[in-house]
RNA sequence: GGGCCCAUAGCUCAGCAUGGAUAGAGUGCCGGACUUCUAAUCCGAUGGUCAAGGGAUCGAAGCCCUUUGGGCCCGCCA
């Protein structure tokens, strides 16, 4: 694996040095090395200090000296750093070789840690009341970059999508239509979800805090929601799943795309509760209270000082969590699968195919579960998910089989917040649907194509405008995308609608931007470029840098997939742009007349294309030939 | 009251898992580079008590403890 190659043979070499000195058990580090101090470097000095009672340097040096001794191939020399680190330096000519040719290769980063073995990612999961907002695209990018990252990862994905199509915010937009009067086609053109969220479930909620005596009404539609053969019921399944069918759009619009569909209702009324509710009592994992606060109720103890969580109240109903219960170990495969399948109405636009369970006989047995699962969902649910994590712990053996991916939320920026109609004194925003106060997602899209269609447009006014769109689709999808991966999960995503629509620095269309310059040097060239070429040509600084950071994409990817960590990825595609654009601004590659240099250096802007390309894809983000 | 997360340049963030070299980007401000393979770019300058204090270590932005500031969670709601 390219430059992995030579971080394996330092380590092999540095630990036959140690051998020969009689040294064992010393994990040391092997890594590319930062800028300036060669190509890779070893902490294995600082270790060995203490045991050979010499300073760092003098180890460094002995090391060094000893290691001249070893077979290398793609190392040309050792040195020893007055700082202590033991440096290596490469022999480039075959490390550029290693790395263009393999570069080329499909499986170019392709990291063996699944094995083959099934892995759940279950993401998305809005309610089906409203539009997705942009809250909701964070998880769903999340959601969507780690399956990409993890089937590079040689992991078997199942990309499932969990429809709370039973709940009280479904019950709300039903109480609208069925007592207040709305509509059930929405005005003028406007998408059906957007009208649900925007204007049923804002309004309908409202009249709620106006008179708490409808209250009544809205228990009665929830608890009729439980009766599938009930007016309600028939009437939730039609509107959700339109809903649903919007939401889908907005999303395979930013191409996330799932395999399984699953509907809460179908878990209820499958049974699966009543299930994993014995299991439960058989393992003593839910306790029955006599007395006390909670007397008559089925809890979970908690740990510590946390309190207890009721799963089934004193009047015999489950609560949420218990709903979630079943869920998880579904997802799990530790039940018998009581679904059945059938495809899913519409077509994927990637053409993955699409299943949604049913209760229907009538429909196939197919398999989503998973040896492992992950659950994307906000942090403000981590408690809860803790006590499934715990559980689904002492189900199945295998360590963290069950992981909830938490992520901090998105809020918006004052200055949004008031174009929205709020004042928080210079304060972010929470977004709530409820109150109506947030940005959708398609508004977002909106807003960023109109401005890269501009943009586009203003730079090449001869395109013509199907191509100026498909590019100006790429590149919104793209910024977007950037924007919620970027950072690091734990870190708020303070969303400003001004700021977001930047096009400029650590953001897609520079990536995007490093990826059309190379596509136009080639197309300009008019010729393939070929591999065989004299790998030694390629000896500047900029070249040697751009070569080293092709090489480092399996390296980030199997970090990436370890850590379940997307920015690692976007970070690195980042990089590689980075230094694809300082190579672009102190090299020419056409028009030298240097035959043979012309070849190398078109042989290197087509590993960084396919590399940037292959590495944008974990990202789900498309990088048009011009812009 | 209990629990989780965050704090690094004016602003937004990397680096922290696995301690070691000159703590890096972007953005902003200032100054340069388009008759050149696309300037959505590049080069330079400016900018740091790594929130504070303590501890362990030869060595801390990173590990441990405490404190401060900010966010979130803790219903027989979902």
């Amino acid at each position: 694996m390219t430059f992995q190659s030579i971080l394996d043979e330092v380590r092999n070499n540095l630990n036959k040095v140690l051998t020969e000195m009689s040294i064992t058990g010393i994990d040391f580090s092997v890594e590319p090395a930062k800028s300036g101090f060669g190509d890779v470097s070893s902490n294995i000095s600082f270790l060995l200090a203490k045991q050979l009672k010499k300073s760092p340097r003098d180890i460094a040096q002995l090391l060094s000296d000893n290691y001249e001794n070893s077979q290398h191939t793609l190392v040309l020399k050792s040195e020893a750093h007055p700082s202590g680190y033991l440096n290596f330096f490469a022999n480039w000519e075959k490390l550029n070789q290693l790395i263009l040719s393999e570069s080329n290769l499909d499986t170019f980063g392709f990291v063996e840690l699944g094995n083959k073995s099934t892995i759940v990612v279950e993401h998305t999961s809005v309610n089906p009341n409203k539009a997705l907002h942009i809250g909701h695209v964070r998880n769903i990018i999340i959601g969507d970059t780690i399956s990409r990252i993890l089937r590079k990862a040689d992991y078997k994905v199942n990309v499932l999508n969990y429809i709370d199509d039973s709940g009280l915010q479904v019950a709300d937009i039903l109480v609208g239509f069925t007592h207040f009067g709305f509509a059930q086609e929405p005005p003028d053109g406007k998408k059906f979800d957007h009208y649900c969220g925007d204007d049923v479930y804002v309004k309908t909620t409202q009249k709620y805090d106006e008179d708490s005596s409808l209250e009544e009404i809205r228990k009665n539609v929830l608890k009729d929601l439980e009766d599938e053969t009930s007016e309600t019921a028939k009437l939730a399944d039609i509107v959700t799943r339109r809903v649903l069918s919007n939401q889908l759009e907005t999303c395979w619009n930013l191409s996330v795309y799932y395999d399984c569909i699953n509907f809460e209702s179908q878990i209820i009324r499958s049974g699966l509760w009543t299930k994993i509710f014995e299991k439960l009592k058989e393992m003593k994992l839910v306790e029955f209270e006599n007395d006390g606060k909670n007397a008559g109720c089925w809890v979970i103890r908690g740990d510590g000082k946390e309190e207890d969580k009721i799963v089934v109240r004193s009047n015999g109903t489950a609560t949420y969590i218990a709903k979630d219960i079943p869920y998880a170990a579904w997802k799990l495969g530790l039940l018998d699968d009581p679904f059945y399948y059938e495809k899913y109405p519409k077509d994927q636009p990637n053409s993955q195919k699409l299943w949604q369970t049913t209760l229907n006989t009538n429909g196939t047995k197919e398999n989503f579960s998973g040896s492992k699962v992950i659950t994307v969902i906000d942090s403000r649910q981590a408690r809860l998910q803790k006590i499934i994590t715990q559980l689904m712990g002492k189900f199945k053996s295998i360590p963290d089989a069950y992981v909830h991916l938490g992520y901090e939320s998105v809020t918006l920026s004052s200055e949004t917040a008031k174009t929205l109609g709020l004042d928080t004194d210079g304060k972010q925003a929470q977004m709530s649907g409820r109150k109506g106060l947030y940005v959708s997602a398609d508004s977002v899209y909106d807003l960023l194509k109109e401005r890269t269609i501009q943009e586009t447009t203003k730079r090449h006014p001869e395109i013509d405008s199907s191509e100026i769109q498909q590019i100006a689709h790429s590149i919104s999808v793209g910024t977007l995308r950037y924007e919620m991966i970027k950072q690091d999960l734990d870190k708020i995503i303070t969303f400003d609608l001004t700021k977001s629509l930047s096009l400029e620095g650590d953001t897609a269309p520079y990536i995007q931007y490093s990826f059309a310059r190379a596509s136009r040097i080639l197309e300009k060239s008019q010729r393939s470029p070929s591999i065989d070429i004299d790998f030694s040509l390629l000896s500047d600084k900029t070249e040697l840098n751009l070569i080293k950071t092709i090489g480092l994409f399996g390296i980030s990817v199997r970090d990436a997939a370890n850590n379940l960590s997307p920015k690692v990825v976007a970070r690195y595609s980042h990089d590689l742009a980075v230094s694809f654009n300082s190579f672009y601004e102190h090299t020419k590659v056409l028009g030298i007349g240097d035959e043979k240099l012309e070849n190398a250096r078109l042989c290197l802007v087509n590993s960084f294309k396919t590399t940037l390309e292959k590495s944008l894809d974990l990202l789900g983000i498309v990088a048009p030939n011009k812009m």
